[in-house]
DNA sequence: GGGCACGCTAAGCGCCCGCTCAGCTTCAGC
DNA sequence: GCTGAAGCTGAGCGGGCGCTTAGCGTGCCC
């Protein structure tokens, strides 16, 4: 079912970070509890008890189980960032830069549409400082593909009215694919991404 | 703040179909309860409070928190698609008519946004059953949004190669702005309806 | 004006939550 | 073989949760 198999599919090797191990395996569990039932739903000894350990275990590794949403979800938003970073800061045209961002940033979402549902659907349920925190990371992340887009306008590829909104929405897109992919449905990851890539390329007016 | 007014904005002539005077209280105040906060982390005496009566009033019109969830998101559901049928059977090219369904799906998820965030967001807080029947009518959306596009391309109008794939970007690009959509922000609800459906006529391959 | 149905409240039940703490086991250092 | 630190558990705390129940006030029928 829901193991680590399917988390571990797209970046267990991202928690790579995490030490020491039973920290790690505490965060695991509580990625796979988070994307199932939400935050607000799950329960410390749910979490506890997916990692084979006892609630009070938990307190050892983590101050709360908010501290543990605030780590999953910065080490996700990091991540997300780096993605659109590399794409970004590559060689090449600005239509090839933004399908590679966003066939890669689809990839991430839809590969690890467990870590990815809880990255981007639980940001309110941090308390205002880690929120802050992470709406810092959120900023680059438009900042990275707004620059883009930018780009191709300036050099006459693309076509676009309003900049930003354009921004807002390929983002928006981009993100909602870790609330509707299936990965028992008919698409893979890539697939997924390629076709996004596509859909965003005619919503800036470019290749043809 | 957060007041009546704010709900009242896009829809409150929506709840008019709920009776008597003290339930439709009770549900706008859960709407807004579980917009703000989330389902799992709003409390009957939350709900209670804000409709201004005690939190045994609430079990007088609803058997549970749950059924309260569910009357607002099959009510919801209904609009939504209410909305998409009334733009895809209106007379008019597909490139009208899938334009008509974007702008004005989109306003209605900007504008009720309080409401569109409940419906959207909160389904897997449902049980089984609610669930079960709720994904019908998501059925039906799904149905409606398609059977333009494949009109667009049977006419020519577009040029889509993935229809089915298609179809879900486009109503997930729609049914997010109901995350990030703010009232105070830059954008009125017509304004974000305009930009999308040039966004999604362009995904389509359509009007130039 | 007596009886009663209806809408509501005050009080509180039983449960399970996030979190704590005393103490057990294991193992490195000597 | 003893000691101390680190990692973990069993038991349980205080509190807030969803929901229930006994009873009060009000207005309608006769």
């Amino acid at each position: 079912m829901s193991t680590a198999e399917e988390t571990a599919g797209g970046e267990t090797s991202a928690w790579g970070e995490v030490t020491p191990d039973a920290a790690r395996r505490l965060l695991i569990a509580a990625v796979e509890a988070f994307a199932e039932r939400g935050y607000h739903a799950t329960t410390t000894r749910d979490i506890a008890g997916r990692a084979g350990m006892s609630p009070a275990a938990l307190y050892i590794h983590y101050k709360t189980k908010e501290e543990l949403l605030h780590r999953i979800s910065r080490i996700g938003h990091e991540k997300a960032l780096e993605i659109l970073q590399t794409a970004a800061r590559r060689e090449g045209t600005a239509t090839e830069r933004l399908a590679d961002a966003v066939s890669s940033f689809v990839r991430w979402h839809a590969g690890g549409r467990t870590t990815a549902k809880v990255v981007q659907y639980e940001l309110d349920s941090l308390g205002p400082d880690a929120r802050a925190e992470i709406l810092g990371l959120r900023r680059q992340v438009n900042a990275e593909v707004r620059g883009i887009i930018e780009d191709g306008v300036a050099s006459g590829e693309f076509d676009v009215l309003d900049v930003q909104g354009t921004t807002l929405a390929v983002l928006s897109l981009c993100i909602d694919v870790a609330r509707w992919f299936n990965v028992n449905g008919p698409r893979t990851p890539d697939e997924v991404g390629v076709l996004y890539a596509d859909l965003v390329l005619r919503m800036v007016g470019g290749a043809k």
